[in-house]
DNA sequence: AAAGCTCGCGCC
DNA sequence: AAAAGGCGCGAGCTTT
């Protein structure tokens, strides 16, 4: 059974507050709402306590934000199977509504046997906004015991009052604790081997304000095509006019508007770009800053994206080269298992969609292939431009020319890309399969689209708002496609997440050196990225991990679209070292 | 000096 | 290669 079913009928709950003064608190919580005795808690007492409760009960810990309260359980070796995170769940909550589903999205669903969607007005209820802001960051909610008492009970009622979120809100909070747990576990990174890679590139490491060798003998390089000693490579507006001054007529400096020239200068100034960008982005300043006694640690933000994605910020986990990948690298006795799903987005279109034809196209390991297969188009590369342009909204080149074709082959699909777009256009809401809601138009847009449409508006006005409800459409269009599929990656991770626990703990071979107390012994996961996984395994677990990624994966599949024939196929290497792909 | 902006480019 | 959705981050540059 897949585990966020069984995190979903949780019986009961402990609540966790904090005082300003530090002093810390738990209400038992019963599945009714009644509250028990405050149990007061000193710092040094609350992992005791929450180890106790999580072994005799497996409650589910409401708590006002994840990273306030779980590192320091962490820390103190005490790992929680589930929390209620009432800073993410109340960002799903203030956005979602109960309504005629916001698209007509279930109706096309033929296979999905789950609940139809009540319309009812919402009533009206407790505001949720008095939690403050929903934002990531340190103190942006109140921790006490109190407001998490009150708007968990404001959280409980809006949920009786909106669709079915409850599977939703323990993925989100599930992936919370998952955000922590890598980051407390880390990636274990090679330092040499990122040393030797920043060295065959740059040259070796320069002293402080000094340019790399590498880019010192590129950058004259540069200069010397361009005839102009004094260039300056680093400010594109500068680099720009000593362009246009040799000759080369650009209006930006960005590499793909280069590449369309023919110039000595072109190859060399490509060349130190990426030689800058290394350095600037993953150099030697970034080792010394995110990689700390072999272990990589950027910051995870769950649901720090409107679709649902994670953000990051610090370290640059969601834009870490494939180049430097090298660089991670298992512990001595250990290995890396490293997963990916082919066509994540497309393939949760089909299911979502109930698109039978999408669905046999992506039964096999390759889903372009199989668009090819059924005849819609001739080529892999076109299948996979026409697929992607419908899914971003692609309206010109080659996308939009083969945008009819995949509209005759796939009409549930593309019908329901094209009503989330129109939805947008119109300023209405979208939602995933989960429930998550597109966030409404700006007052601005509004008052935009408004304006063109009274009398008196210019054409200016009225070309103005077309863009930008267009520009709407494309986001609900893709919201519905990119947030369904966090959904999929967050019960995916969700249930990996149990499945590890449930490993054998290694009691007699090597440990991971800097993993933290919880993890140095086990399976854990280390990096996530959108539809990518790592677990860093005991060697002799390896397979075990290998298996409980594809079981995950499967769960994850039934539990957003049961009865679905849309599989998931993974892409899985058991490694002692990632590699680019 | 700090804050906020755009540009360019890395990832999915 | 192309063109579209979502991001973070560093650099240069401008504004406060």
């Amino acid at each position: 059974m897949p585990d966020l079913a069984a995190m979903n009928a949780s019986p009961t709950w402990w609540v966790l507050g904090e005082s300003a003064a530090g002093e810390l608190s738990a209400v038992p919580l019963t599945r009714s709402g009644e509250a028990g005795p405050v149990v007061p808690l000193s710092p040094a007492a609350l992992a005791e306590f929450v180890a106790e409760r999580e072994a005799a009960e497996s409650p589910r810990w409401v708590w006002s934000d994840t990273p306030h309260w779980y590192p320091r359980l962490l820390e103190a070796g005490v790992r929680i199977a589930r929390c209620h995170d009432l800073r993410l769940c109340h960002a799903i909550l203030a956005l979602s509504e109960r309504v005629a589903d916001p698209v007509p999205l279930r109706t096309a669903l033929e296979w999905d046997a789950g609940p139809t969607i009540p319309v009812a007005a919402a009533r009206p209820e407790a505001t949720l906004f008095d939690f403050g802001v929903p934002a990531a960051g340190p103190d942006s909610v109140p921790h006490s015991l109190t407001a998490a008492l009150a708007e968990f009970a404001r959280q409980r009622a809006a949920e009786a009052t909106r669709r079915d979120l409850g599977l939703l809100l323990a993925a989100e909070s599930a992936g919370a604790l998952i955000a922590i747990e890598m980051a407390t576990a880390g990636v274990p990174w090679d330092v040499a081997e990122h040393d030797r890679l920043l060295a065959a590139e740059l040259g070796p490491r320069p002293a402080p304000g000094v340019k790399p060798q590498a880019m010192l003998t590129v950058g004259e390089e540069v200069r010397a095509a361009l005839g102009d000693a004094t260039a300056n490579l680093d400010s594109p507006p500068k680099l720009i006019r000593a362009l246009r001054t040799a000759g080369v007529d650009v209006a930006s400096t960005s590499q793909w508007e280069l590449m369309e020239h023919e110039h000595p200068v072109i190859a060399p100034l490509l060349r130190y770009k990426k030689l800058a960008r290394l350095l600037t982005a993953n150099g030697w300043a970034w080792l010394d800053e995110w990689v700390h006694e072999g272990r990589y640690r950027p910051v995870y933000v769950p649901g720090g994206v409107v679709t649902g994605r994670w953000a990051s910020s610090g370290g640059g986990a969601l834009q870490l080269p494939r180049q430097l990948r090298p660089a991670v690298r298992a512990d001595p006795g250990w290995r890396l298992v490293s997963a990916d799903v082919a066509q994540l987005e497309p393939r949760v279109l089909a299911a979502y969609a109930g698109d039978r034809a999408l669905a046999a196209a992506a039964r096999g390991a390759d889903l372009y292939t199989g668009i090819v297969e059924t005849g819609a188009v001739a080529t892999r590369e076109e299948a996979k431009f026409a697929m992607l342009g419908a899914m971003y909204g692609a309206t010109t080149g080659e996308a939009g020319r083969l945008a009819p074709r995949l509209r005759r082959a796939y009409p549930a699909a593309m019908g329901m890309l094209d009503r989330a777009a129109s939805t947008g256009e119109q300023g209405g809401k979208v939602a995933t399969k989960l429930g998550r809601t597109s966030p409404p138009p700006s007052p601005e847009w509004a008052a935009e689209q408004s304006k063109a449409s009274m009398p008196g508006a210019t054409l200016a006005d009225e070309a103005r708002a077309r863009r930008t409800a267009r520009d709407l459409g494309r986001f609900t269009r893709n919201f519905i496609v990119q947030g369904t599929a966090a959904e999929w990656a967050l019960a995916w991770l969700a249930g990996l997440r149990s499945r590890l626990w449930e490993l054998p703990l290694v009691t007699d071979g090597p440990h991971a050196a800097a993993s933290g107390r919880v993890f140095s012994r086990r399976a854990h996961l280390v990096f996530f990225l959108h539809d990518e996984v790592i677990v860093h395994a005991p060697a002799e677990q390896a397979e075990a991990v290998a298996t409980a990624i594809r079981a995950a994966a499967d769960d994850a599949g039934q539990l957003l679209f049961p009865g679905a024939p849309v599989d998931f196929p993974l892409d899985l290497r058991i490694t002692e070292r990632s590699d680019a792909k």
